[in-house]
DNA sequence: GAGCATATTGACCGATCGGTCTAAACCTCC
DNA sequence: GGAGGTTTAGACCGATCGGTCAATATGCTC
C-alpha cells in the first residue's frame, strides 16, 4: 500500500475556499492558493488537477456546509414564518459579521455565470432554484397552517424572496450599512407576514 | 500645434466598456482591450493612463449613459407608478435582449466591491444611492397623488425595490428563465402597487 | 530490510500579464 | 518647406500566470 497523504484534504480546500470567496476566481492565482492551502504546487495539482477543478471543489463544499445545512436546519423548523425570518436575520448577521465583506461565495459566483464553465453553471442554478423551491415549500405550509393568505402565489412569492436574498447580499458587499440590511430583511418578510 | 489623435477617445472608451461589462475587470486581458478598441498599446497608454484608470472611465460612461440616463427620464414621466413600472419593464426586456448575458456592469462591480479602488467604490456607492433616492422620491410622489398608501415607509420601500433591481440583474444573467424575469417585476412593482 | 507505489518538493516551462520606450509618421505653424 | 511637438506603431521588459516534471522522501507490504 503506498504512502497516504500528510495533509488534511478537507482542511485543504477550506482554505482554498476562503481565498476564492474573498478574491473572486479570476483575481486568485495559484501562488495564493499554495501559500493558504499550504502545501506545494505539485502537491497540489497532484491532489486536485488544476485551479478550475479546485475552484469547483471549493464551491461544492460551500454550498454542502453553508446553502444546503441552511435549509436543512430551516425546514426543521415548526413554525414556518419563523424559518424564514431566521434565514433572513442569518443573513444580515452573517453580513454584519463579515469583516472582510466577502459577501456569498454562490451569489458571488452567480453573477458571473455566463463565464462559468458548464458544470459550475449547472451546480450555482440548481443551488438557487433549490433555494427558491424552500421558500415555495415553507410558504405553502404557512398557508397550510393559515399564517399566510391563500390569495398569494407561493411560487412568485419565493421567486421574489430568491430576489431579494441575492440583492442582500450584493448591496451587503459594500453599498448598504448595517441598518439598511436590517431594512431590506423586514421588507421581505413584510410581503408574506402582514 | 500638435497633431490631433486619429480615433474617437469616445468611441474607444465604449468599446473598451463593452469589453470590461462582458469579461470583468480581472478577465479583461490589455490584448482583449486594444483589439476591441482598435488602437496600439502605446496609444491606449498614452490616452489612457492605465487599465485601471481605463475601467474607471468606461464605468463612468456607463453610469452617465445607462443608469443617470434612466433616471433622468422617468422623472419626466408624470406617473410616478408608471415610471416604476418604466423601470422593471426596461430591466426586463433588456435583459431578454441581452445576448452575452452581460447584466448590468454597475451591479457586477458593486459585487466586487471590497477588491475595487477606493474611487471606483466611491462611484458605485453613490450611483446606487441615487437609484435608491430615485425609487423614495417617485414612492412619495405617488403618495402626495393618492396613488400609494401613506402608511407605506417611502424610505424603507426605496432601499427594497433598489434590492429587487440589484438581484433581478444577478439572475438574468443565467439562472432565471424570462417567465421568471417578468414574474420579479410584477412582483417587485406588487408591493407599492396594489 | 528490500522493493514498490505514491506524495512531495521546487526548479522549470512557455505563454501571457500589465506596462514602457524608441523610432517613425504625422499635423500645424511659421 | 523646414521646425517643433504629438501620436503612432510594435518591439521589448521583467514579472507573473497556470501548469509540468524529474528527483527525492516516505510509508506500506512481504
Amino acid at each position: 500500500m503506498p504512502w497516504v497523504k500528510d495533509f488534511d484534504v478537507d482542511e485543504a480546500v477550506d482554505r482554498a475556499k476562503e481565498v476564492f470567496w474573498a478574491k473572486g476566481y479570476e483575481a486568485t492565482s495559484m501562488a495564493d492558493l499554495t501559500k493558504a492551502m499550504q502545501i506545494n504546487k505539485g502537491s497540489l495539482y497532484n491532489a486536485f488537477g488544476n485551479k478550475k477543478d479546485l475552484f469547483t471543489r471549493a464551491l461544492l463544499k460551500y454550498d454542502r456546509e453553508s446553502r444546503q445545512a441552511a435549509i436543512e436546519q430551516l425546514d426543521a423548523v415548526e413554525d414556518p414564518l419563523v424559518a424564514i425570518r431566521t434565514l433572513f436575520d442569518g443573513l444580515v448577521a452573517e453580513s454584519l459579521a463579515d469583516q472582510e465583506r466577502k459577501g456569498c461565495l454562490l451569489v458571488n459566483t452567480a453573477l458571473d455565470l455566463p463565464n462559468q464553465p458548464e458544470d459550475v453553471q449547472r451546480m450555482i442554478t440548481s443551488a438557487l432554484e433549490e433555494l427558491e423551491a424552500f421558500f415555495q415549500r415553507t410558504i405553502a405550509r404557512a398557508q397550510a397552517r393559515g399564517q399566510v393568505p391563500e390569495t398569494l402565489d407561493a411560487k412568485e412569492t419565493a421567486k421574489s424572496l430568491l430576489t431579494q436574498v441575492v440583492g442582500l447580499r450584493v448591496l451587503a458587499r459594500g453599498v448598504f450599512d448595517p441598518e439598511s440590511l436590517k431594512v431590506i430583511a423586514d421588507q421581505a418578510l413584510a410581503r408574506i407576514s402582514a
